[in-house]
DNA sequence: ATACTTGTCTCAAAACACTAGGACAATAGG
DNA sequence: CCTATTGTCCTAGTGTTTTGAGACAAGTAT
């Protein structure tokens, strides 16, 4: 269910979150899908439980995923808009930043954009 | 000239460097303006001035500062675009940072580039 | 040239992030 | 009620990042 790349340096419990958020952005994992226990994932990739607890824990947080013990990690019904504000924010901020940096590189909102579809779409 | 956010966890360095960028980006710096000190700012915010440099050489490394020893440092001309593919590549490296970091909290590129979108256009 | 202003470097301490080990707590199911 | 299963908490070790203190170097202006 999972893959780690060790050598990325980017921190396992990172790597846990994205999967899991790619897989239900490209329908892979539905609205009640269970997810694998914190113990299974922990002894099938050799690591600490509260490594992938973090994981599930940051999401839960965020809304994507409910938990309830003795019984599992469940993928969350999408709030209706409400709970999501917070990624929303976070979304806007990536986006001011990027936009701030870009701008004062002399570039415009537009060539941005260009930029990131670019990128998107696999060559560069 | 600035001011910190000490509650918000965001390393300090970091703070300078995103108003910088900002204040480029809205027009209130321009080329040639030029920026407080170092001492000058380390004192203002009492804090230490190598953190003030660590903004001042990231962004110079960046090409968006220009400074010099006894004189100060000031915003720099925006390279011209005339074949400098450096900038280019400035941009490429913004756009994928932008979209890695938003595709790492689930959203995909169209959902970046239409807040990007957004925030240029005043309304947010 | 000399003094002064400015950015820059080196070294170390403090703060923080990540992961692990082990124990605890709540729930499900019989 | 009892047991197994599950998520959760507390603690600590390790490495990285961020900040601090002070000295140094280069350039400006008198």
């Amino acid at each position: 269910m999972f893959h780690l790349n060790e050598s990325s340096g980017i921190p396992v419990y990172l790597q846990l979150r994205e999967q899991i958020l790619h897989a239900i952005s490209r329908g892979e994992l539905r609205p009640g899908d269970q997810l694998p226990t914190v113990r299974e994932v922990a002894v099938d990739l050799s690591i600490n439980p509260n490594t992938v607890n973090r994981a599930y824990a940051e999401l839960e947080r965020d809304g994507v995923l409910r938990s309830t013990r003795g019984l599992g990690t469940f993928i969350a019904e999408p709030a209706p808009s409400a709970g999501h504000s917070k990624r929303r924010d976070r979304l806007m901020d990536v986006a001011k930043r990027a936009l701030a940096e870009a701008q004062a590189f002399g570039f415009t909102a537009e060539e941005l954009v260009n930029a990131i579809k670019r990128s998107s779409s696999g060559r560069e």
